[in-house]
RNA sequence: GCGACUAUGGUGUAAUGGUAACACUAGGGUUUGUGGAUCCCUCGAUCCGAGUUCAAUUCUCGGUAGUCGCCCCA
């Protein structure tokens, strides 16, 4: 007989439950901070239809990198690769019913074909929160914050990360004097994009083969405003000064940053580790004011992020913020004996009334084994049941960080455990 | 999609052209109602395929997977 792997498929993990618990102690950082400034949860399929992604989302994302096939009914599927297509068709179809200003988040589950390294896999989940309705920057600033303070929960300090900001509106407009077809100003975002990561003299090729001998003139314009502080455009200027007033300081303007989705319109931002040895763009987001008229034409300003699990878990590792695991058990019973089977149950019982977690060890094995058990389980208290127990319905509270025991009584046990 | 490196029990390591050792873990026992202790026993591995060879876990090639980088990137 072939023996069956024992492997998860490339790319994805298995949560074992020290793992889900770092997943869930990150997810539940994310909804504390959306939450207090007014979030709503929502959640949708992980199935789209394909067209979804073919109108907005990049050509290489839809070709290359996302899980498709076509199902019996000859539909052409996609697992998401992504959320704010289908966040934007969910808006676009009740607009009417909904009120706005809208804020909605998400913690959902993506998959993206593509070689797994560092901080990159080809499943992930990632929070997503949008708000629609505010065409102003008391948006961004809103939504900066909340990745800002996300940060600070998760334990980073200021200098542990930065955040970049930029205006695509505004490279646009300097790309006007040069009369370029939409294809070549896409590509000069492309080229843009990538600056950070290709050498000066390729990346000055790169622009010349577009804007020809006015490429000069161009690149002049564009250092001279990442050097001039006076310079800098006026809404970058006006958004870095409210995120000021708010407590953030850890932020500049980066006149290269585009990212990578063609949706985006307005202010775009990414948040970056400091750390040299990773560095990456953490997570980000921006202003895609147009994305909903691909459905009925009416366009809905929208600013939105979104900041994955790996990425963070990265991040957590890196600066040793990992919390340690805690059971939510409450309390293990050990059998000392078959015989104190129903007494130990029906004890279980009564706790779990009282809204306490119980265990009850079913094992039979000597009394260390259990022991042993309980503590590797990281439950903080145990209780052996045997014949002295059931006789004076007087029992033994272990506290397993440090041995202690207490003599308790049945109506005790609840309030010694949650007072001590 | 491209490149580099890697691949031994569940985990971490060892070794050799003659089929694998050690530690931890797990299971069982011991000490006979209180754990991270001692002692004993047991389970358990050379990623897959082909080639060279009398013999391959070891050498060669291919595949697969992992790690890192490139491309790309929410």
């Amino acid at each position: 007989m072939n023996k069956l792997s024992t492997e998860s498929y490339k790319g994805v993990r298995d949560f074992y439950p020290e793992d889900k618990f770092v997943q869930e102690y990150i997810f539940g950082k994310m909804r504390k901070v959306v939450e207090a400034f007014g979030y709503e949860e929502y959640d949708a399929s992980i199935l789209e239809p394909t067209d979804l992604y073919r109108a907005k989302s990049g050509e290489e994302l839809i070709n290359e990198q996302v899980y498709n096939f076509e199902d019996r009914g000859g539909r052409d599927v996609t697992l998401r690769p992504e959320m704010t297509p289908t966040l934007a068709r969910m808006v676009a179809k009740k607009k009417r019913d909904l009120g706005f200003p809208l804020r909605w988040y998400s913690i959902p589950n993506f998959f993206r074909y593509e070689r797994p390294q560092k901080g990159r896999l080809r499943e992930f989940w990632q929070l997503n929160a949008d708000v629609f309705g505010v065409e102003g920057i008391e948006a961004e600033v809103e939504i900066i914050t909340m990745s800002y303070k996300i940060m600070r929960e998760l334990g980073a300090v200021e200098k542990d990360f930065i955040i970049k900001i930029n205006d695509r509106d505004f490279i646009n407009f300097f790309l006007t004097d040069f009369n370029l077809s939409e294809e070549e100003k896409y590509k000069v975002t492309k080229i843009f994009d990538r600056k950070n990561k290709t050498e000066v003299s390729k990346f000055e090729n790169e622009i010349e083969e577009i804007l020809g001998d006015k490429s000069n003139v161009f690149l002049n314009k564009i250092s001279e405003l990442e050097n001039a502080e006076g310079k800098t455009p006026a809404d970058i200027k006006n958004l870095m000064e409210k995120l000021e007033k708010a407590g953030i300081t850890n932020v500049v303007f980066d006149p290269f940053l585009m990212r990578g989705l063609d949706y985006y319109t307005g202010i775009v931002f990414e948040v970056f580790d400091t750390n040299p040895d990773n560095n990456r763009a953490m997570f980000g987001g921006g202003r895609y004011d147009r994305l909903l008229e691909i459905f009925d034409g009416e366009k809905v300003p929208a600013f939105g992020f979104g900041m994955g699990d790996v990425t963070a878990l990265e991040f957590l590792k890196s600066r040793d913020l990992i919390p340690e695991y805690i059971s939510l058990t409450d309390l293990y019973l050990c059998i000392l004996d078959e015989k104190y089977t129903e007494f130990t149950d029906d004890l279980a019982q009564a706790l779990r009334a009282q809204d306490i977690n119980v265990v009850v060890d079913y094992s039979y094995k000597k009394i260390d084994k259990q022991l042993k058990n309980a503590d590797k389980k990281k439950v903080p208290f145990v209780i052996c049941i045997g014949e002295n127990e059931v006789k004076n319905d007087k029992f033994v509270l272990k506290r397993m960080v440090d041995g202690k025991e207490f003599e308790v009584s049945r109506g005790e046990i609840k309030t010694v455990i949650e007072k001590i």
